[in-house]
DNA sequence: GGTAAAATCGAACGATAGTTCGAAAATTCG
DNA sequence: CGAATTTTCGAACTATCGTTCGATTTTACC
């Protein structure tokens, strides 16, 4: 008799995840092992076909999780901001945001940068699609910011967008919870991006 | 009889060694195999062990390279400049400097920062210190323009070289030689670093 | 509580990993 | 050229990889 899908599993699968998470960022992709995996998420390496019918599988299931849950954090902060939301106003929260989201998901994220460039080519190609969303979305916050005039005319928007991406997510790769909030670390950040480190003239 | 070392094994180490960076660089730690590796040197995977004794070895001979051409080229750099040479001038020559040499030396820079993660305990401890120098240079420079008066004494110097280098690294993921020049991406980096993006108050 | 379905196990498969080592080839130099 | 030395090869070893699959245990439902 034909079953309606029992939750039960849903629980080891998801253990299963965050256990590959783990062990794909700590090892990479080859250096990951479906043994070990398993014993972290309290299980066999044979059991893990159960839920996950190859370890390519496995990994694109990480590399949605972590794409797709920095997309979606992103999408909903700028829609709950005010429609006369500043241009910096908007830069600020999805720098909080990004960072937020990165160090929540902490195991995913690492997982996702450190293990892209390892990944075969098939998985890879499938998530650049989403990781150029991603970046279009930046791309908008920072263009219609110098359209509005808010931003420097003369700053150069896709390099804006390359520097700040690359700082944020190097942030997943140092920051410890604890030492600094990242209240600190975003606001920080966007000081010396909007008003740069340089001292104001003196008159 | 005892003979000096002769020159004909260093081509072929050399070989083997750039192999490796190229390796490890798109496969990962445990991905890099020493017969793709040696394939990729035109020898067979045996014959590595002349070169070097192990694995490990053979990474951690790739970290160092990696590590020690940008801590040398940032020391070089910094020396041959002029002695009044301001803050500004100081940061924006360790810019290009750091860009120009983990350009110059892709494979071995992407190496290692996309494997220094993955590399066995001991491996990662010894060159975690080695980073550390070169992130001391950069709190030198930046700490030094914050006395001087030159940088917003209100700015978090810590963050800012957090943010410098997370964005500097990051280059070596998406610049490609031909599009753009690294004087651009430097000098464009700089300016959002130095004076920031937000438009100047209109008087 | 019993029974069907879901979930896990455990042993095994071929493939390939890092590494070793004696033999063979290439190089150097008198 | 020929002998000593340096360098490379190729086959082999053990360990472990991803994966399969029938047996077994656990779970859910009447």
């Amino acid at each position: 008799m034909m079953t309606k899908p029992l939750a039960k599993s849903a629980v080891s699968q998801q253990r299963v995840l965050d256990a590959a998470a783990r062990v794909f960022r700590d090892c990479g992709y080859a250096g990951a092992t479906m043994r070990v995996i398993a014993d972290q998420a309290g299980l066999k390496a044979g059991s893990l076909y159960y839920h996950y019918k190859s370890k390519d599988e496995l990994i694109s299931a990480v590399l949605d999780l972590g794409m797709n849950a920095t997309i979606g954090a992103l999408k909903a902060a700028l829609a709950a901001l005010p429609a006369d939301a500043t241009a910096r106003q908007r830069l600020e929260v999805a720098f909080r945001t990004h960072v937020t989201t990165i160090i929540a998901n902490g195991d995913y994220s690492l997982a996702t940068s450190r293990v892209f460039g390892q990944v075969p080519e098939v998985i890879r190609v499938q998530h650049e699609k989403v990781r150029d969303l991603y970046g279009l979305m930046w791309r908008e916050i920072l263009t219609t910011g110098q359209q509005r005039g808010e931003f420097r005319a003369t700053a150069n928007m896709t390099l804006a967008r390359l520097l700040i991406l690359g700082a944020l997510n190097w942030t997943a790769e140092w920051f410890k919870p604890g030492t600094r909030s990242i209240e600190d670390v975003t606001s920080g950040f966007a000081a010396i991006v909007m008003d740069g480190l340089a001292a104001p003239d003196q008159l």
